[in-house]
DNA sequence: GCCAACGTTGGC
DNA sequence: GCCAACGTTGGC
C-alpha cells in the first residue's frame, strides 16, 4: 500500500463534505505531475486530507476507492474515488509540519503548489501521530 | 489583499 | 526550442 496527500480548499471540498458524500471524485487536478500521482494510486491507498488556503491543516485520513480514470471534463487528466477512513482528533497544521524535524523533505513544504503528492511510510507515521488519529 | 513560486501558452 | 508574458496556487 503506498500513501499519499492530496488538497482541498475546504470551501470548495471540505473534509465534512466528504462524510457527507460517503464517496466522492476527486477533481480539478489541472496539473501533470499531480495526475501522475493520481495515476499511481491504487484501491486501498491512504490519502491525507489537507484543506489549504482555509485552515492549513491536515485533517483526516481517506483511503482510493476506485483507481485514476478519465476526467469527463478534460480526458487529458484523471479522477480518483475517495471515502473517509478517519478525522484526526488533532489537526496536524502546516507549521507543525514546517518545523518538524522529520519532515522537512515533504512535498508539502518543498513544492508549495503541488496538490498531490506522495508521502514516506515514515512521514505518515509521524503525521498520524501528530494527529492523533 | 499581496506576492513569490512556478506551470502554461504562444510568438518567434 | 527558447523565453517572455501571463495565469494560478497558496502561504502569509
Amino acid at each position: 500500500m503506498n500513501t499519499w496527500l492530496m488538497k482541498s480548499e475546504p470551501n470548495v471540498f471540505s473534509w465534512d463534505d466528504l462524510i457527507a458524500r460517503k464517496t466522492a471524485p476527486w477533481d480539478d487536478v489541472r496539473n501533470y505531475q499531480a495526475r501522475n500521482n493520481m495515476r499511481a494510486m491504487a484501491v486501498g491507498d491512504q490519502v491525507f486530507f489537507y484543506h489549504s488556503n482555509i485552515g492549513r491543516e491536515i485533517v483526516g485520513i481517506m483511503r482510493v476507492v476506485r483507481a485514476a480514470y478519465p476526467d469527463p471534463g478534460d480526458p487529458r487528466f484523471v479522477l480518483v474515488d475517495v471515502a473517509p477512513v478517519r478525522k484526526f482528533k488533532t489537526p496536524v497544521p502546516l507549521a507543525t509540519l514546517k518545523s518538524h524535524p522529520q519532515l522537512q523533505n515533504l512535498a508539502l513544504i518543498k513544492q508549495s503548489r503541488l496538490s498531490v503528492m506522495p508521502i514516506t511510510a515514515e512521514e505518515w507515521a509521524v503525521i498520524v501521530a501528530l494527529g492523533n488519529g
